[in-house]
RNA sequence: GGCGAGAUAGCUCAGCUGGCUAGAGCAUACGGUUCAUACCCGUAGUGUCGAGGGUUCAAGUCCCCCUCUCGCUACCA
């Protein structure tokens, strides 16, 4: 087999906070099916993933639990994340944590060196933090004095952070991208880069934090650590021996600049921009293309653990079986859309695909061997015409899943060696051999027909392989037959005449009852939803009405202190119940709704961005909160004569401020 | 509001640079078959190819406009 030179693929690294669900483990599922092939293919590969183990929301995650924030990673990586990936089967060469101590050693090294030759420079901020957001902002990146991402208030904080001067490299991105079509996969991502942020101008990029200490250390200036966009993509670097100083490993020199980093189509931003541009910064070749896959969701509502309608991989493995699950994880995600997961779905995909179309082939096949020859397969060299058709389709399949692999079209590529396994039942129902066998002088016409399937299944069950890895092994096991060569793949006829297929044959995979998975879905709905109550009754945040929203709050928000104001200053606040006795969405905007309030016998007509938490309908008869004398603004081009108050979470959910007990229009709040 | 993508059979979608009676899978109905995990194979379907204009000998495929959906982004007192 042809050496074709090395590649190098990594997965995003994930965040060690929690255990991953089935939308998270499909980038792993799928980064190793398209490892697994280029391996077959003859490529020299190296498949790196891992774990990104910084930052505040672990460091105050670990605080809750009463451990230390390593502590904490080192469970959520030991127990949570390894096992998953380890039990999906997948075969990475690497598993990088972001506190191995050559990536922080390396990290530390690449932040010097960016210091010293100028492209992080030292600012200092006395008014522009977004603490939800943990983000530093310039004057000039502020909208109305709000925090860009996400709009609310910034707030003064005497800190000095480090920046990257973004804009220095921009041009050359915006030339690399424009020259390089293939860099950013779907290629529908690359304008929406290109527009959104790279021509209307690059913000310089803030790269260390003061305000938490679980990162890794600026070792020139120890008040400070990276913040995590540097130190997480830099992992593609450093797993693989890259030394700021130029003594790297010998992987470096092998395997950079990697072929294709895949990653969820939310982290585009930063892989396509931000890497890259630090990439040039270190002098450092970019990586060839970026691909951003589309999401697995959860057929209509969205995954909540106290619904306990979350899909963990290792409960759909316990239903299923891992290939099962890796087939269904390949199989049901388009290339450009978001792919949907239902028990249901799942279900249907694996009796009608593993089942019937593949397992049942299988099965009728040796049946048949076994029947009619005891076992032994031979070819005689008995064909007739429609031999040709299945041998060309079986032959021609190695390029056309080639092809769809290039083009990182996995879910097509699985397709079309099923379209094979298809092709082979239409086989049977062509020639017959149930009849054959009634005639004595066709038997070596059966044996020829039967050689022939025999063969188009070992075919079919090495490009099985790399999607399926276990089934593709057992097919081979139970005809007797060794894995094809890749470059063997388009000849037909190599299966050994006289050897003998397995004489008990085993289901590969036995049809399930819809009605019986549902059963068992619901026990472990059951198990999720008590153990998410359980948890968070020992956390002590236990809270009947706000189950569904608890969970999103992991860890209580930290917040930082605005400077002391006197009675006087609250005082200017005037703040009244108001009864919402009208509402409708503001037509020009996604997110205003226009409510008018009633406030004692005055009633104003104010604007809030809560479409997203309500609907009209459900604001009207609302008693609320409002502060009444605010300065009426236009927003959207609606008059907006007050403020309701929420509520916000971390992340941006609102909830709006009612009384406990039922008070009138117009009460004062003091 | 800005930029972009899309609207095709009940469902999920394919249809490249315009060309004969518009396709695949699943689901449905009917038929065939019995080697096999009641499987597999075949046939049938309905589709105003989102609405309306236009270019052309010819448009799902190009142009204009409209409606709706989605993505990114901005605004969101």
């Amino acid at each position: 087999m042809a050496d074709k030179g090395n590649f190098y693929l990594t997965t995003a690294i994930a965040y060690a906070s929690a255990k991953p669900h089935i939308g998270n483990t499909y980038e792993i599922v799928l980064s190793d099916a398209m490892c697994r092939f280029k391996r077959k293919q003859g490529y020299n590969v190296f498949f790196q993933t891992g774990t990104d183990e910084h930052g505040q929301k672990i460091e105050l995650a670990a605080e809750k639990a009463g451990v230390t924030p390593k502590e904490y990673v080192d469970r959520v990586v030991k127990e949570d994340i390894k096992p998953i990936w380890d039990l999906m089967n997948t075969s990475y060469d690497k598993f990088i944590r972001t506190t191995d101590d050559y990536h922080e050693k390396q990290i530390q090294k690449i932040f010097k060196k960016l210091y010293d030759q100028g492209d992080i420079y030292k600012g200092a901020y006395e008014g522009m933090y977004c603490t939800p957001c943990e983000s530093f902002w310039t004057e000039s990146q502020l909208v109305d004095g709000k925090c860009p991402d996400c709009g609310r208030e910034v707030h003064p904080a005497k800190e000095e952070a480090y920046f990257f001067k973004m804009s220095k490299y921009a041009d050359r991105l915006i030339e690399h991208i424009n020259t390089h079509p293939e860099f950013i996969q779907p290629v529908s991502r690359k304008n929406e880069m290109m527009n959104n942020f790279l021509l209307p101008g690059l913000q310089d990029l803030c790269v260390s934090r003061t305000s938490f200490d679980w990162g890794i250390p600026v070792d020139f200036d120890d008040k400070h650590v990276v913040y995590v966009w540097l130190d997480a993509l830099s992992n593609y670097i450093t797993g693989i021996g890259y030394d700021a100083d130029g003594d790297h490993g010998e992987n470096y020199g092998k395997f950079w600049p990697a072929d294709i980093h895949v990653i969820g189509k939310d982290i585009i931003r930063f892989h396509t921009i931000y890497w890259p541009i630090f990439l040039m910064a270190l002098g450092e070749p970019l990586p060839k293309q970026i691909f951003g896959h589309p999401w697995l969701l959860q057929g209509g509502e969205k995954m909540s653990k106290s619904r306990g309608n979350v899909i963990y991989a290792d409960d759909c493995v316990s239903l299923f079986g891992v290939d099962a699950t890796r087939y269904f994880l390949l199989h049901e995600m388009p290339f450009d859309n978001d792919g949907i997961i239902t028990w249901e779905l799942v279900v249907e995909r694996y009796n009608s695909d593993l089942a019937n179309i593949l397992g049942n082939l299988l099965n009728r096949t040796i049946s048949m061997s076994n029947k009619y020859f005891g076992g032994v397969v031979e070819s005689t060299g008995v064909t007739e015409a429609v031999d040709e058709d299945l041998k060309s389709v079986v032959t021609g399949t190695r390029a056309s899943v080639e092809k769809k692999m290039d083009a990182n079209r996995v879910a097509d590529a699985i397709t079309d060696v099923f379209a094979l396994f298809r092709r082979c039942n239409k086989y049977i129902d062509e020639t017959e051999p149930w009849v054959l066998a009634k005639d004595e002088t066709r038997k070596d016409r059966l044996k020829e027909v039967l050689y022939n399937l025999t063969e188009s299944l070992v075919i079919g069950a090495t490009l099985l392989k790399p999607f399926l890895p276990e089934t593709g092994e057992k097919i081979l096991s139970q005809l007797n037959a060794a894995e094809r060569e890749y470059d063997d793949l388009d000849k037909f006829g190599l299966y050994p005449s006289g050897d003998k297929v397995t004489d008990a044959p085993e289901i590969l995979f036995a049809r399930l009852d819809v009605n019986e998975i549902m059963e068992k879905v619901e026990v472990i709905r059951a198990a999720q939803k008590a153990a998410y109550e359980a948890e968070q009754a020992a956390s002590g945040e236990v809270s009947a009405n706000a189950a569904d929203k608890a969970e999103d709050q992991e860890a209580a928000i930290d917040f930082e202190l605005k400077p002391e104001i006197t009675f006087d200053d609250f005082e200017k606040l005037q703040f009244r119940m108001g009864e919402i006795i009208a509402c409708e969405a503001v037509p020009k905007s996604k997110k205003l709704l226009c409510s008018q309030v009633k406030v004692g016998s005055k009633v104003l007509q104010i604007v809030s961005g809560i479409r997203k938490e309500y609907t009209p309908e459900e604001m009207v008869g609302k008693k609320v909160m409002v502060l009444v004398n605010l300065k009426p603004a236009t927003l959207a081009g609606v008059e907006s004569q007050g403020m309701l108050l929420c509520a916000e979470d971390a992340e941006g959910n609102l909830s709006l401020m009612t009384s406990e007990k039922t008070m009138p229009s117009g009460a004062e709040v003091c």
